[in-house]
DNA sequence: CCTGTAGTTCGTAACTTATGAACTATAGAA
DNA sequence: TTCTATAGTTCATAAGTTACGAACTACAGG
């Protein structure tokens, strides 16, 4: 089995973070592990009302890791992942707490809409 | 034709706007457009030392204009483009700038490394 | 060594993106 | 009005990426 890939800092790109970062899952996997550092990929399997396939998160994990995003460290049989976000706030002063943020204003600008038009989902096409 | 789709900014999402600005040739148009407000389309055909063709761009500005990002008005045979940065950074404050400021930095970082080993590109594998 | 748990890899189907060729839209000249 | 040039769009398709089930590896504890 390949070893896990960890890019150091300065590999690490602006490119690869907002990808990363710019699918709803992975989003919210990350700013899961923020605030409850150490949690295993299995944590995950059910996430914002979503069933996500253990092979579909596993391959999440590997993006978020590969874009530097996090730590994967084996312990026993499970995976403890932990956010790089310090290292990645010297590089990119503001970025990652900045992305977390807008995605929490509009989590909580979706609760607020769900509750007005429940299931709804209107575009300007 | 289709007419131009512009989202009201409501409908803008954190992921469109992190998945638009992940590909570096948008990132650079947009950076740009920031800067030289109302550029064309074709004022893009090189950037960043890239040859890029017109079909690759016009899909690149279409990707930013439904990611909420610029907006586009035809004006004779021309399209003028600009951003819609003060809307974005209403609803999610300070995430375009320190996305670009990051971009910034990352691209002053290029310059140093590239004179020191020039034409090189390392990776941890 | 057997079993269970945690996670990875592989193959493939579904989706996305890049690009050349052909098209539409507009301005200005003849 | 028609002709020509310029700016940009659309379409078809080839290339690349992503999702996920099935089969696998790795480790811990009987």
């Amino acid at each position: 089995m390949r070893p896990l890939v960890h890019p150091s800092i300065e590999d690490v790109t602006v490119e690869g973070i907002l990808h990363a970062l710019s699918d709803p899952v992975r989003a919210a996997i990350y700013a899961e592990l923020a605030i409850s550092s150490g949690a295993t990929c299995s944590n995950f399997l059910k996430i914002s009302d979503r069933e996500i396939p253990k092979s579909t998160l596993s391959q999440h994990f590997r993006a978020l890791r590969e874009a530097g995003l996090i730590r994967s460290e084996r312990h026993g049989v499970e995976m403890r992942n932990t956010t790089r976000c310090e290292e990645i706030n010297q590089r990119f002063p503001g970025l990652i707490m900045t992305i977390m943020k807008a995605h929490q204003i509009q989590a909580a600008e979706r609760l607020r809409t769900a509750k007005r038009k429940p299931g709804g989902k209107a575009r300007t096409a």
